[in-house]
DNA sequence: TCTCAATTTAGAATAATTCTAAATCTTGAC
DNA sequence: GTCAAGATTTAGAATTATTCTAAATTGAGA
């Protein structure tokens, strides 16, 4: 037993989350959960396939498409579909919402959101709430400013 | 000048929107919005597509995504993307959110929301918020007693 | 009536996602 | 350790969703 409490690292921690999903740990779930998590910028599945590629050359888009499922189902990532264009990842699982920008389609990550508790939804009896969905749509700063 | 206060029938208000947004009224985005109001199911473009095409069958695909679009942009239809499937598209203009069934994808309208000035989302300088979407996720009533 | 710009159209093109079937890997039973 | 069963990966085909293109049509204003 250990004295000093230790925080389990991110590998541990994923492989415990998906092996409740009943799921394993492979090294190609583990490349696309490095890939999101080295650069936080909502990439779609396209952006994700690129970057894992260059790691590991072998990994196929399918595969790519499976892992971020695995991810998704065992709640180490979020999926982000805001528009009409392609779905994007977010391995931040911390409460907070996503801003949009209309016109440049930008999304930033916003430290606030609405909890379940606080929103105090009442929805009709027999549903099963799990999460609740913020996303705020508007224009960037460099869009207002090209507006002007 | 009327004594009796009227509501302005549904297709003028159109009108008046589309005009506004320096679109036209035409008989192909007259189609597509009564299509939207007569079945609040929030369809995909390609169901819209086929039950305009029942009351007007040289229409295309491509106008529906046409009309679809300057709908949205006049403000008299919202896009709804929940998941990695097609858009949907909901003309209940009313401030109101939606729940997503994960199990069955199922969209219910739920009549209850965050609006911008409730939220009270504080916003980095710079950001212009126009719009709070609030996705509910979870399980609806069927899927609920299913996984039972 | 004429002209210009907006809109529609069919179909091609592109983009996003899912499917398929075979190969590979992992795990648990023995 | 060996084997069988099931999970996972792979390439590529297939499907689905959306956008683009260029020509035809429409409608509003001069």
């Amino acid at each position: 037993m250990n004295a000093v409490a230790t925080k389990s690292p991110p590998e541990n921690n994923l492989n415990e989350r998906l092996a409740h999903s009943g799921l394993r740990l492979t090294p190609q779930r583990q490349q696309v959960h490095e890939v999101l998590r080295e650069k936080l910028d909502h990439p779609t599945a396209d952006q994700v396939f690129m970057r894992a590629k260059s790691k590991m050359p072998e990994i196929s888009m399918a595969t790519v498409y499976n892992c971020l499922d695995a991810l998704v189902q065992c709640g180490m990532v979020r999926q982000v579909t805001l528009d009409r264009g392609a779905t994007r990842y977010c391995p931040n699982m911390q409460d907070h919402s996503h801003f949009y920008c209309d016109a440049c389609g930008s999304v930033f990550d916003i430290l606030q959101t609405i909890s379940i508790a606080d929103a105090d939804i009442k929805l009709p009896r027999g549903f099963r709430l799990k999460l609740i969905e913020t996303n705020l749509h508007g224009l960037c700063p460099d869009c207002v400013a090209k507006a002007k």
